[in-house]
DNA sequence: CAATAATTTTAATCCGGATTAAAATATAGC
DNA sequence: GCTATATTTTAATCCGGATTAAAATTATTG
């Protein structure tokens, strides 16, 4: 097989869409130009056409990248024999881990509308079956009483948007990195601990 | 003075910033043309020009606005006399006030790097202090014992990071946006109640 | 109603960045 | 080192959407 080949395609490929990830979350997809992309790699715009079809393969890649992270940290909790409470902790520290490690960055899914519509529904798809997944992991833990009762949708939606944003004022400097993986998985479960006033007010 | 006259003007500006800002967050900057503002207001997309100096303007404007919403939720929350929780929880509630009514849609702020230098640095200055307003509401609150001791950077970017993601998922249903007004302030400030198991791990 | 100002449209032009094709260079296997 | 293949560059072209100017329409005022 051609695997020396391949892998030398494939890692320039990756180098690719982790500068244009990162590039589509400083600029957002509109201010990123392909050459901007080609300059982080040391290449000239017309050269990443060697790796992609256009632009908008470009994006989608990136949002298969980051839905593959996503799921992976999903994955991974969902295995694990805890309380939903843990798993929903272990999953937001694995997300969290790639958001701000090695496999960072990663395109937060802020352009759909810029894709076609057989990836805008592909990815629609895939974000949707991962919010489900972890709305699923909050009910367990309602039903396991590891997590107080709350409206799920909203609770997840809350949980999911700060980490979804923090890509927007994380820049890769390693201290940042390091309080956000301490910090953040904290912060965020505070919302789910049982047995306290976190009720919200009655509907008035 | 041109009272009436400009009253009009305003009133038609203030409609043309409004379907900006619908078109911004849902399709971002480069993905909405003059001409999509222009549709949803009836209009033809030269006619904005005359409200507007160019598409960059626009962009500020919006970001303008949604600085002014920030700052409106934020002076009410300081003036109120009352312990330093209370001020974040009410800071919140205004804010998601403004976002999900009439006040709304309100721009989220993902598009910096196409404003022109000058206006990138006003906005950036702009969002700058309300991060340490909002910060200072929440020191205050550790100080007079209203909040559990926190590190205060991260835990204010994941509130605000959940509140600026919201745009992103809420289109304006009213079902949507009562469930939002009643769940998302307290779920947001359950990471600051004292008295809880809320210090996260420890420095490994 | 006439006249002036305000607002919008029509019909171009303009421009940057995406895209393409062909040429040039680098790389790998023999 | 030679040949075939992989990768990148050069040098166009192309196109959509921003922008502009002049004309048309609508509102306002006396």
């Amino acid at each position: 097989m051609q695997k020396a080949t391949e892998t030398r395609f494939e890692l320039q490929k990756d180098r690719m869409l982790k500068a244009a990830a990162r590039c589509f979350n400083e600029k957002g997809y509109s201010g990123t130009s392909l050459k901007d992309v080609a300059n982080l790699l040391g290449l000239t715009d017309a050269a990443l056409y060697y790796y992609v079809k256009n632009k908008e393969e470009l994006v989608y890649l990136c949002y298969i990248r980051a839905a593959e992270v996503g799921r992976d940290a999903m994955m991974d909790a969902m295995a694990s024999d805890s309380s939903g409470y843990d798993k929903v902790l272990r999953y937001l520290g694995n997300h969290i881990d790639s958001l701000v490690g090695e496999r960072g960055p990663i395109a937060i899914m802020s352009e759909i509308p810029s894709l076609e519509q057989a990836h805008r529904d592909e990815i629609l798809e895939l974000s949707r079956r991962h919010s489900t997944a972890f709305e699923a992991l909050i009910s367990e833990g309602v039903r396991d009483g590891s997590i107080a009762p709350c409206d799920i949708r909203m609770t997840g939606n809350a949980i999911m948007g700060s980490i979804n944003w923090i890509p927007k004022w994380f820049h890769g400097d390693e201290a940042a990195a390091q309080r956000i993986r301490n910090e953040f998985p904290g912060i965020l479960v505070a919302s789910l601990q049982p047995g306290e006033n976190n009720q919200s007010a009655p509907l008035s």
